[in-house]
RNA sequence: UCCUCCGUAGCUCAAUGGUAGAGCGGCCGGCUGUUAACCGGUAGGUUGUAGGUUCGAGUCCUACCGGAGGAGCCA
């Protein structure tokens, strides 16, 4: 029977066939123990050389780290297994001997393992995280699809800079200019208004020279735009969105958690609704706590820390001044000064996840703010019409992937959250 | 772009300005329950690059290249 090794419990006593790579083999005279993966889990193999014909005892002594092969042997429960099950193997069939890997078991430097990324994540703890990356944009894509949201991509080249504040990567289209997509919300903002609730899914790129471990080149977002909907009830979205995630990680990667040593006591707090507090109070929390900061300035990354210490879930920091926002944030008619507006700061010092808004629904205010920060009013025309023609109250934000899989699997670097990572001075593989 | 630190064997790291070494990985041998197995043997080097100081530089100085951590920007 050809089978896998995540369902190798329902064979056992039975003699059944596997496609493996050799992670790693130990071997005394006359037994031999292949460590076995085969991308979903890990088994034993153990052969006793009087069971085996001399061929097959050889032929697996030949075996080298990261050998592919086929391997056949009878399924047995087994207390001194990690998995609880063995393999007692009867023959194997190479299917290459590999050559000398480069990646011992052993400890190894980070440009090193970043060179051979391409390998790397063949590792039990690199499969685990790219494995809790999946369940989470699984439980993400599940919330919002139960909660009436419709998938929508927007496009990757654009003609212009969605927010006029990072720098972009630069192409041609043809004899035009064209930017990599640094957000997708404008156009997010169109489509809510054709679906209502929307959510896209997919790659932005900054040009920015971050040097940081919460940086990346390239990375993942989920922008969920909603219809109708103000600034409050969005952050009830965002808060039963997260805390689904959470919880569903907790439950569906209890194994791929313990692989990477994360420490779930943390995690299992993360239910909504999580503490709101103003940008007035949260300056005053950090002058309170010793930072000196003055009303006006934005947050740097040791201030979101303070901040996030002050709480054992995930917190969001509401109505920051508009001049630090950007421009299509709807100010609030109370004071309009600060932003109908969240940061939501992740614990453990991972900075800010989400950030959202409501969107300006007036066009002359609107036109306003393209005059105030100097946009090209032509190139946003189509943005215009969207508050022309039946303008609604809306909001919506953006969920950063990688940075959500950094702290969920407690991380210290995003880099290990993504499979090929695109940094600065990173294109390789 | 700025600040701090680091570049020595395939990998991880040692080496007072005075003969470049260990562990892992490789290869050869040994071992019937190993968990990054263990034990013995063996091969493996233009010390990031280019200058300079010195009787003598892996070590000190300068520049450049590469990397790490952080800042800014942001998710």
């Amino acid at each position: 029977m050809v089978t896998t090794i995540n369902k190798i419990s329902e064979y056992v006593g039975q003699e059944v066939k596997i496609g493996a790579w050799l992670y790693n083999k130990r071997s005394s005279g006359k037994i031999q123990f292949l460590q076995l993966r085969d991308g979903t889990g890990f088994i034993q193999g153990v052969l006793v050389k009087k069971q085996v014909s001399p061929e097959v005892w050889e032929q697996a002594q030949n075996l080298t780290q990261e050998s592919s092969l086929y391997v056949t042997g009878t399924v047995r429960q087994d207390d001194r297994a990690p998995s609880g099950y063995e393999l007692d193997v009867t023959d194997v069939e190479p299917i290459q001997v590999a050559e000398e890997y480069p990646i011992a078991l052993k400890e190894h430097g980070v440009e090193f393992l970043m060179d051979h990324r391409h390998l790397w994540i063949r590792s039990p703890r690199q499969r685990a995280i790219l494995k809790i990356r999946a369940e989470i944009i699984r439980a993400i894509q599940d919330w919002l699809n139960n909660e009436s949201f419709t998938l929508v991509d927007p496009p990757v080249l654009t003609p212009s800079s969605c927010e006029g504040t990072t720098n972009l990567f630069h192409t041609k289209y043809f004899d035009e200019d064209a930017f990599l997509t640094q957000s997708g919300q404008l156009y997010m903002e169109a489509a809510a208004m054709a679906l209502g609730r929307v959510y896209s899914f997919g790659p932005t790129f900054r040009a920015e020279k971050s040097k940081t471990r919460r940086h990346l080149i390239e990375f993942w977002m989920i922008e969920p735009e909603m219809a109708f909907c103000a600034h409050e009830e969005s952050l009830n979205i965002q808060e039963n969105l997260l805390s689904h995630v959470v919880q569903h990680v907790l439950k569906h990667c209890e194994a791929e958690l313990k692989q990477i040593g994360r420490d779930t006591k943390p995690l299992e707090n993360v239910t909504a609704p999580f503490p709101r507090i103003t940008y007035d109070e949260a300056v005053e929390l950090l002058n309170k706590e010793g930072m000196e900061f003055k009303w006006g300035e934005d947050f740097g990354a040791p201030h979101e820390t303070k901040i996030a210490e002050s709480f054992d879930k995930p917190v969001f920091i509401t109505h920051y001044p508009v001049e630090v926002k950007a421009f299509y944030m709807k100010p609030d008619p109370e004071r309009p000064e600060v932003a109908l507006c969240a940061d939501l700061i992740a614990p453990e010092g991972y900075g800010e996840i989400i950030g959202g808004s409501q969107r300006i629904d007036d066009p002359e205010l609107l036109k306003q703010r393209f005059d105030e920060h100097r946009l090209p009013k032509e190139a946003y025309e189509w943005y215009m019409d969207l508050r022309r023609y039946g303008t609604v109250p809306h909001s919506g934000f953006g969920l950063g992937l990688e940075r959500t899989v950094a702290w969920i699997c407690g991380l210290d670097h995003v880099r290990e959250t993504i499979p090929f990572p695109r940094m600065l001075n990173r294109l390789y593989p």
